[in-house]
DNA sequence: TCGTTTATACTCGCGGTACGAGCATAAGGC
DNA sequence: GCCTTATGCTCGTACCGCGAGTATAAACGA
């Protein structure tokens, strides 16, 4: 079928293509000359570049905005028959939904509220909107990729705790259409998107950590998730911090999610543990002005959490720390305590310049925009591309419905 | 100086010559074909790369051994003139060294004694033998990688306990040669020999871990160690998964080697700390065949390191663990508790498969092994190898004395 | 012993990428 | 209206890797 020319165009380099779309992606709206600069093209393979990328569907060139003398540039913007990306993030009583084009931007958020937490109810909903992007944007569409508030293992949803569901295929999502499905814990990609787009950019290495109900989170190297060998890794809310008399609903003993998240605070507090361990600890936290045994409580519950994150310092020696979900709220109400439970919990080689710990800056929408992360690596991936190509030069079958 | 000619020659694509040295360090002795099937060369390309290595001396073919029809082919050799790396192992008592050539494995091992532990003396033995191989070895000599059982920052040795030393500047071994140094702490780089030519090889993702005087280790991706930031990562020992109370010279609380190593054999038997953990722990397990008391206490601590494994298999999601130092002996004394204590720490999502802990292959072995590893790397980058090319190709000055 | 089979090595032309020199172009500044 | 500046475009060149075709060196078999 393939003719040799064609199987030797296919696999050409797509090497600088790729180095383009990730360039593009960090610095949406990049004029074609900066482009040059930063990846230190020559002239003219930027022209010989460009002008692949726009037969190819990659991109647009529009007339930049005049900056002093010289001849004008243009800036690079996605194509509007260009690939795109279905990022989508499951989670407690939501989910979410964004439509990325090569430049990174989310368009066409929203937000749905689950009608049932059933799984069939709940992945049919997606299931729908995965069709409907496939009959509006055909063959441009060219991954689907999901945050789930779950335990993932090989590409299995094993048990998604705050959602009630045990174990849940997710292959039904994309079965029969051909897309290729990335599943990823939605802190590990709430991790990526810190690390990438977030509070993280400068860090080489970075360590993300979300208090909700538990403690999720991963360790980031230059922009990429630590995911281990079956994508389960992150699970630091069970590492054994805490009192080992304490079982976890995990099965293990001693989890330090049990010293820091609702329960904890319920604990010290006297009370029954909460249903909603997320919407108690905000009510404990509102109390901590006048309730001193909640302030007390809140307190033993931020040096758990500090030094807990202290000893991940010891083993990651990470640049730094973003804190997601309630880490901000529970550190910002006892920051002495955090803090010398912090550096008491270093090694004193650390000491000196300790990794600064930080709010991160995506909030909820973290596990979305790493889903969409994730979703352009795969898809501006030299593979991927050169995949992009072969349907997008064959004007015959067009960029196929699939 | 340089013609441009020479100029685009240096800037040549040196990636198939470094995998195929890649290739050559993991299977030493490969034959010229079966290198062209492992890399998928075409038989003309195959030819042309090995021509242009045998001309740049990083390789010599000599006749393989015939087996059955067929064009014989060549084994695939070291150049006698070749690259070389000094690998270098500084730990307690004595240091070791080795010379390695693009085949990986160790030539003129030696072992040293240190006469004496101050850093000045130590340094000096190890600076004569940088000399030496670079009088002997001159030009060919292209890095020096030295493994210390220490803790590390930024390049620089900032305590060694066993040692007794506080912070060493390690850059006077190379001052003025402009060789490469490359530092790495000894638990560290013996992960990465576990990973690339050890027992876990066959693992994307494998966890190293190491019990001596405390807890070393680290986590390694693809064979390559995850370091941190600043080298500083794989302080596995100074987790706090032990108990509060107990202060850790380290400067925290808690450290889990607090519960692991000689000192907890020796709290939990009532003796005074041992000035020598690990021959202490050595003769505490030579007495569980008789003494109750010390197989309890070996029992105990066996259940500390293994509830903590599982612990890091919950966060890090390895394909296997590789025990290394006292490791296996602690899990041999007390082999059901510890299957029990690590099964029993895993998250129920684990429990299916757990990640299999092994006995490390390398023993004493590995830091140096390692040690070489990142060396090699180091040298068969290919930077490295364009630099190699510019000072051999050029005759007038050649394999250049720096 | 000599053709046949088999596995491998060598030669050569082609397509493709990237580089860089030189030229063209479109703006501002004087 | 020229000069300066920044950028885009054209084109010749070097080099890489592919693959088809050919050559070679062994074992095998009649």
């Amino acid at each position: 079928m393939a003719s040799p020319t064609r199987q030797r165009a296919d696999a050409a380099r797509w090497h600088t293509v790729s180095q383009v779309l990730a360039v593009l992606a960090r610095r949406p709206g990049i004029t074609r000359a900066e482009m040059a600069r930063e990846l230190g093209l020559a002239s003219g393979l930027a022209t010989e570049i460009t002008a692949r990328m726009r037969e190819l569907r990659l991109l647009t060139e529009a007339p930049a905005p005049v900056r002093g003398r010289g001849r004008p540039t243009t800036v690079l913007r996605p194509h509007p028959e260009g690939p795109v990306v279905l990022a989508v993030d499951v989670r407690q009583g939501q989910w979410r939904q964004a439509v990325i084009t090569v430049e990174g931007q989310p368009h066409e958020l929203r937000h749905h509220r689950h009608r049932s937490r059933r799984p069939e109810t709940v992945l049919g909903a997606v299931r729908k909107t995965i069709d409907h992007a496939l009959t509006r944007y055909g063959g441009r569409l060219r991954a689907v990729s999901l945050a789930v508030a779950a335990t993932i293992h090989d590409r299995h949803l094993v048990q998604a705790s705050t959602l009630g569901w045990g174990p849940v295929d997710l292959d039904t999502l994309t079965s029969g259409t051909s897309l290729p499905l990335l599943i990823g814990n939605d802190a590990t990609l709430a991790a990526a998107a810190e690390a990438r787009t977030g509070a993280a950019t400068a860090a080489g290495t970075a360590l993300h950590l979300i208090v909700e109900a538990g403690i999720g989170g991963a360790l980031t190297i230059d922009g990429r998730p630590v995911t281990g060998a079956h994508g389960a890794a992150g699970e630091y809310g069970h590492l054994p911090l805490g009192d080992r008399e304490l079982r976890c609903p995990c099965g293990a003993r001693g989890c330090w999610e049990l010293e820091v998240d609702g329960r904890a605070l319920a604990r010290h507090l006297g009370e029954p543990a909460p249903t909603d361990p997320h919407g108690y600890t905000r009510d404990v936290l509102n109390r901590t002005g006048h309730d001193t045994r909640a302030r007390q409580a809140v307190t033993t519950v931020a040096q758990a959490l500090a030094a807990g994150i202290a000893g991940l310092v010891n083993i990651h020696d990470p640049d730094l720390i973003t804190l997601g979900g309630l880490g901000p709220a529970l550190r910002d109400a006892a920051r002495v305590a955090f803090q010398n439970a912090y550096t008491g919990g270093l090694m004193t080689s650390h000491r000196t310049q300790p990794p600064p710990v930080v709010d991160a800056t995506h909030g909820d929408d973290g596990p979305l925009r790493g889903a969409a992360i994730i979703g352009l690596d795969h898809t501006t991936s030299e593979a991927a591309l050169a995949n992009w190509a072969t349907s997008s030069r064959s004007p015959d079958r067009g960029p196929a419905r699939r």
